[in-house]
DNA sequence: CCAAAAGTGTTAGGATTACACCCATGG
DNA sequence: CCATGGGTGTAATCCTAACACTTTTGG
C-alpha cells in the first residue's frame, strides 16, 4: 500500500455575498492539520468519475447547489500530503449562497463561508490551490460571463457591476460596462421593476443561456475589460 | 488491486516541420490497442512529480528535447482504459524537431511524427486529448508567444507568420502581423542576414526571454489576433 | 426636499484593418 | 532579366475610455 498513489478531488467553491467574494471551507477534525480549515474534497471512488466525486463530496460535506463546475488543475507534488502520496484534481465551482443552506456541522465536517479577503491559514497546499483558482476566476470573468453563476436568477445591473468591481478589485465605468455587457444580447429584462430599497428602482435582468450558447457556437466572443 | 485507481501521464507533443504542425505518437506493441498509435506516457512512479513522470516517459520513449511544457487537463472517466481504472494527467509540450533525433524504435516504442492534418486513429481516448490540446494551442498562440518554442532559435519573420497561418488555419496580414509582434519588443534582431535561398535575404530574429518575463511581470499583455 | 440609486450619450484618442509597391538576391 | 521572397506606410473604420447630469423613489 505504501507505494500506491491515491487520488482525490478538492473543490474551490466560490460564492458571493455582502458584496464580497466568499470561499467555502471545512474544518478538519482529524490529523493531519486537525482543527485547520481546508477545501472540501476527498478520495475518488473506484467507479466514479472525477466530477461525480466532487459532487458527492460537496453534497456530503457542505450541501451546496452547484451552478458552475470546471476542472482547475491537478496538484501532485510528492509530499503535499504528509501521510502518503496523494494526487488531487482540483475543481472550481461557483454557487449562489442564497440558493441553499449550508449543511449543519456533522461529525464529518463543519462548513463555513469566508471572505476571500480574510482567509484563515489552510491545510496542505490548499492556499496555493485557492490562489490559482482566484487567478482563474479573475481571468475568466473577462471572457466568459461566469459571474452570473454567483448571482440571483434575476439581478440588477448594479449587482453585476459590483460583483466585477469586487472580484477584479478595481473601479468599473458604469455606463461603458452596461453598454458593453448588453451589447452581447445575452441578458433579457424580466422587466419587473424592483422596490423596497432606497433610490430609484432598477430593471431586473436574467441570463439567457440559450442565446449565450448560440453565440458561443457561432464563435462570437464575449469580452469584458 | 482491482479497486485501485492508477495514475498515469500522457503527453501531447507538438512540433513544427515542413510548415505543418506535427504530433508525436508512439505505436503500441502490447494490448489493448496493440499496433495502434497513442500518445507517449505511462504510469507515475510513487515518488516522482507529475512533470518528472512526463519527462521520464518522453526520454524513454522518444528522446525529445522539450522547450515548453504545461499541464493540459486530467482525464478520468471510468472505462477510458478497458483494463482497469486509469486517471491520466495530460500534458502539452512544444518542441523543435530539428533540435534532436527521435529515439530509434526500441522494444518499448516506435515513435513517429504525424502531420496534425492526417492523424491516424488513436488508442484509448487519445483522440479527444489531442483535440483538447489543439484547442489550447490555438487559443494560447494569441495571448502568449508560445509559438516561438516550435521554431529555431533564430528565425525569419516569415517563419513565424507561416507558423501562425498554418496552426490557426487562416491568412494573416504580413504587415500588420509584423508591426504588432515587434511592438511588444520581445524579439531582437540577431541582424545576421540569411542566405542560400531564393529571394531577398531576411532578418533573423531571436526571442528575448528576459524582456518577455519583465513585461509579463509588469502586466503588459501580449496579444496577437 | 433631500439622499440614494438608476439611467443615459457624446466625443477624442487609440487600435485595427485593408491595401500595393519597391528592394535585394539567386539563378 | 526574371522569379522569389523581404520589407515598408497610410488612410478609413471601429472600439475604447473618459466624462456629468437627470430621473425616480423612500424617508
Amino acid at each position: 500500500m505504501s507505494a500506491e498513489i491515491s487520488l482525490a478531488v478538492d473543490a474551490v467553491v466560490f460564492g458571493y455575498a455582502e458584496q464580497q467574494l466568499q470561499l467555502l471551507l471545512i474544518r478538519r477534525n482529524i490529523p493531519p492539520f486537525a482543527g485547520q480549515w481546508a477545501l472540501p474534497g476527498g478520495r475518488v471512488l473506484p467507479d466514479e468519475s472525477l466530477e461525480a466525486a466532487v459532487e458527492r463530496e460537496l453534497r456530503e460535506e457542505t450541501g451546496v447547489d452547484i451552478n458552475y463546475l470546471e476542472q482547475l488543475y491537478t496538484f501532485g507534488q510528492p509530499g503535499r500530503d504528509p501521510r502518503n502520496r496523494v494526487v488531487s484534481v482540483a475543481y472550481f465551482a461557483l454557487v449562489n449562497p442564497k440558493q441553499f443552506k449550508l449543511a449543519a456541522a456533522t461529525d464529518a465536517a463543519d462548513a463555513h463561508w469566508f471572505s476571500c479577503k480574510e482567509l484563515p491559514p489552510l491545510a496542505f497546499d490548499h492556499g496555493q490551490i485557492v490562489a490559482y483558482a482566484l487567478q482563474r476566476l479573475r481571468a475568466k470573468l473577462s471572457y466568459e460571463p461566469v459571474g452570473l453563476n454567483l448571482l440571483n436568477r434575476d439581478f440588477l445591473f448594479s449587482d453585476l457591476e459590483k460583483l466585477y468591481e469586487s472580484i477584479l478589485d478595481r473601479k468599473i465605468d458604469r455606463r461603458n460596462f452596461r453598454k458593453k455587457f448588453l451589447s452581447f444580447g445575452i441578458l433579457t429584462e424580466t422587466s419587473l421593476a424592483h422596490s423596497g430599497r432606497k433610490g430609484r428602482p432598477g430593471t431586473l435582468f436574467r441570463f439567457d443561456v440559450e442565446k449565450f450558447q448560440a453565440l458561443k457556437k457561432a464563435g462570437i466572443l464575449f469580452e469584458i475589460k
